[in-house]
RNA sequence: UGGGGUGUCGCCAAGCGGUAAGGCACUGGUUUUUGGUACCAGUAUUCGGGGGUUCGAAUCCCUCCACCCCAUCCA
């Protein structure tokens, strides 16, 4: 784990210390219309995680509030991923739909409260009545229904008598909420439809926003985690919860960002495109960012979840690079996984001085990776090599074979080029090659140097596979459609060559392909006549990318250029009060505008200013730090007033205290009240500008940190404010910054 | 346009008034019978822009800009 904490685990720790909870309690709700792809995965982490990290409880839940879209299959392709990637969830799987019949009774609590009606408008009038974000909407003629009424129409509406759309139930709210989703939200419509899982017992089906909040405080969950996209919802979520009268514990909602991940798509709506268009084999196809198709693909449950923990969690809506994954699977494997010899495009290369055969012993794991473990790998004078390990007119910086360079091949013997066979059309279709004797792997006194080592195969013993070499899905970036799709995502070698012992004796399901990259035997297409194997990543290769040199020259460096708005005009008494300030109080521009802008401000700064006449002093109090308070709030709710903050600021022009035990101070008023002289008397802050005391406590400071004192003479010049700090935190912050400064500046001259 | 969010290196992401973490990617170098791995080194005088407050600002204040979400009887 990364060492900083996520907001969500600061949060949940906030929680449990201030003893809002006892115990901490999420849930991975997902709705079974689709598969779960690795946005759910990071999701998965996420609520599965914390639970795991603070002993806590994560629930599985299906959110099953529409029938028309929810389907078995999905309930157990969300159960795989959730146990693939090693997560448990603790007895049974919960349901949304089983909470029906509770769900059922708090609507109908809600009606009693005259806090929901039924209401009979068509859709299209529902529409039209929200208003717009920026038009107030208008409620509904049925909202002044009586609660007898709507609960009769509601009971009714339940029986099924009425035709879908006739009724639905909403929240009595406000229509003209800025917030649109709290303008009556619905809570409940009729459906016909026979559901999954609750059969045909029911005619009416609970709304998202309804059914979410309290399947959550059904389930005794505390922290019920989302995405973004339902920052909006959160009012209602909170909304319905309170106005029930549930309270503690009750769970409140927390979200981060969705992840993103470059050259993929991610919304279940185009992913099911792709599935129902055909252009994937299916939803476990190996190209998709689904869960199934990473692990047909051969993806490990470890490198997911290390994915999943690198990338972090915040609230910025983000696209991370796919090189992350490919990093995450490559590290992962890198370690555990035998490296073989398979020869993809194969050229024939015969040994014309060698005789017969051999058996060679070979490690499956090479001297960095702590495993045990070989094979026998046999080795004649007609192997095949990778077509492109030989090259007749090499660049520059080319390692393998050539006419003038000499290879190894791994494992085995040393071989130099002699002679290369071409057919009519000129395409090299064999290599004749000598090999040195004495060259052997492991006893080698040939003192031959060769540049690098290559894979081969022994042609009598090797095994025809079939190897699916998998790119990524989309050629552009950041999809917008199918026109963006990579025609050759999938190109399929039915003819490769492997070395025997990974059929036959099947020491693992992945392999490194010596040099290529890390392959899976597919879970499903592999037979022990027809073997078939996933390409899951490629090795890093540097010399690939020194060979596309062609650096993208034009960087095109756009930078963007800044458009500056309109600032909105003074109204005349804003106006007046900003010239008043300028000419006779002497203010800054800046703080002027600001007083002058916000009448809260300047009635507070005037009337301060009754009490202690320091014109600026107050007004940079005001403007920057009392501002910040009376954002959210109103004079008369803040418990500080403009006498106090006139001693304050008293305080400072006396150099009683320093701005920063000031502000200091002022945050103890907020909290307490408390005049500020009385708090600076009880904490004993009084400023010390004294150099005698001061000295002795840089001196120590300056001894304590040796390097830095280099690092500052040297021209690190920003060391100062880290010598001044460690002062001001030796003293309580007391310390007069100004007299600190001048003397750290003198010391370490 | 009203409301709710978010802007820190090419991509993620810490940081919450006192020396701009870390990972991926990238660039050198060392080791290497994988052009892999591992290891070492390098990479933001600057935090969306502009002002202000402060001895000191990515962090506090003002202001502007950009992007995302909300007007499904979807979740």
């Amino acid at each position: 784990m990364s060492e900083s904490k996520d907001f969500l685990r600061v949060r949940v720790e906030e929680d449990l210390e201030s003893g809002k909870y006892q115990e901490v309690t999420t849930r991975f709700p997902p709705e079974p219309n689709g598969f779960p792809h690795i946005g759910h995965a990071k999701s998965i982490c996420i609520n599965f995680g914390i639970a795991r990290d603070y002993k806590g409880h994560c629930n599985l839940r299906m959110d099953d509030t529409d029938p028309t879209k929810e389907d078995t299959k999905y309930v157990e392709a969300l159960k795989d991923a959730v146990e693939w990637l090693g997560f448990d969830w603790e007895g049974n799987v919960r349901f949304t739909s089983d909470y029906f019949p509770k769900l059922y009774e708090y609507a109908v609590a809600l009606i009693k409260m005259g806090k929901a009606y039924v209401d009979s408008l068509t859709e299209e009038e529902i529409r039209e009545y929200r208003g717009t974000v920026t038009e107030a909407g208008k409620r509904s003629k049925y909202a002044d229904r009586t609660v007898e009424e709507n609960l009769a129409l509601f009971e009714r509406m339940k029986k099924g008598e009425f035709k879908d759309g006739a009724h639905v139930l909403r929240a009595k709210i406000d229509m003209s909420a800025s917030n649109m989703k709290m303008r009556d939200p619905l809570l409940y419509r009729i459906r016909h439809v026979h559901h999954y899982r609750a059969g045909d017992t029911w005619a009416i089906y609970p709304m998202y926003d309804f059914a979410h909040c309290l399947s959550d405080y059904i389930e005794g969950v505390t922290h019920s985690i989302c995405t973004l996209e339902f920052e909006n919802n959160r009012d209602i979520y909170d909304w319905v919860l309170d106005t029930l009268g549930l309270t503690t514990p009750r769970p409140y909602q927390h979200e981060f960002a969705r992840l993103g991940i470059n050259y993929t798509v991610m919304s279940k709506r185009k992913l099911l495109e792709l599935v129902e268009k055909g252009l994937v084999s299916g939803w476990d196809d190996p190209r998709l960012p689904t869960i199934a198709g990473y692990k047909r693909r051969g993806y490990t449950p470890e490198s997911i979840l290390n994915f999943c923990d690198q990338i972090g969690i915040a609230k910025a809506n983000s696209m991370v690079d796919v090189a992350q994954l490919e990093f995450a699977i490559r590290d992962d494997l890198n370690t555990k996984v035998p490296r073989v010899m398979c020869v993809l495009d194969p050229l024939k290369v015969t040994i014309e001085n060698y005789e017969g055969s051999e058996v060679l012993d070979a490690p499956y794991y090479p001297d960095d990776v702590p495993k045990e473990g070989s094979r026998k790998l046999p080795f004649s004078s007609t192997i095949y090599i990778e077509r492109d390990d030989f090259m007749e007119n090499p660049p520059k910086g080319y390692f393998r074979l050539t006419p003038e360079q000499s290879v190894r091949l791994k494992h085995a013997y040393i071989i130099t080029c002699k002679e290369v066979i071409k057919d009519k059309e000129g395409n090299i279709i064999e290599i004749k090659a000598e090999y040195h004797p004495d060259s052997k792997s492991g006893s080698d006194t040939s003192g031959i140097k060769v540049k690098s080592a290559i894979q081969w195969v022994s042609a009598n013993e090797a095994k025809k596979v079939e190897v699916r070499l998998y790119d990524r899905l989309f050629k552009d970036e950041s999809p917008e459609g199918l026109e963006d799709l990579n025609p050759d995502s999938l190109k399929i070698i039915k003819d490769a060559l492997i070395e025997p012992a990974v059929i036959v004796e099947k020491p693992d399901e992945r392999f490194q392909f010596e040099r290529q990259g890390y392959f899976y035997a597919d879970p499903i297409d592999y037979s022990d006549e027809k073997p078939v194997f996933n390409k899951i990543v490629g090795l890093k290769d540097s010399w690939a990318k020194k060979k596309q040199l062609p650096r993208r020259a034009s960087k095109s460096e756009t930078k963007k250029v800044q458009i500056d708005g309109e600032v909105a005009p003074m109204s005349e008494v804003e106006q007046s009060l900003f010239d008043k300030y300028i000419g006779e109080l002497n203010l800054n521009s800046e703080v002027a505008n600001t007083l002058a802008r916000d009448a809260k401000l300047s009635g507070f700064y005037e009337e301060a200013l009754s009490h202690h006449h320091s014109p600026v002093g107050i007004a940079n109090v005001v403007a920057n730090e009392v501002a910040r308070e009376l954002k959210e709030k109103e004079v008369n709710e803040v418990k500080f007033n403009t006498k106090q903050i006139a001693e304050l600021v008293k305080m400072v022009d006396d150099e009683t205290i320093s701005t920063k035990i000031a502000k200091q101070v002022f945050e103890e008023m907020i909290n307490s009240g408390e005049s500020p002289i009385k708090i600076v008397e009880a904490k004993g802050l009084i400023q010390i500008s004294d150099p005698a005391i001061i000295g002795p406590i840089i001196d120590e400071v300056i001894t304590k940190n040796p390097e830095n004192v280099e690092k500052f003479k040297a021209g690190n010049s920003k060391l100062l404010g880290f010598f001044v700090g460690q002062v001001l935190k030796a003293t309580g912050g007391k310390a007069n910054p100004k007299v600190v400064n001048e003397l750290v500046a003198k010391k370490l001259k």
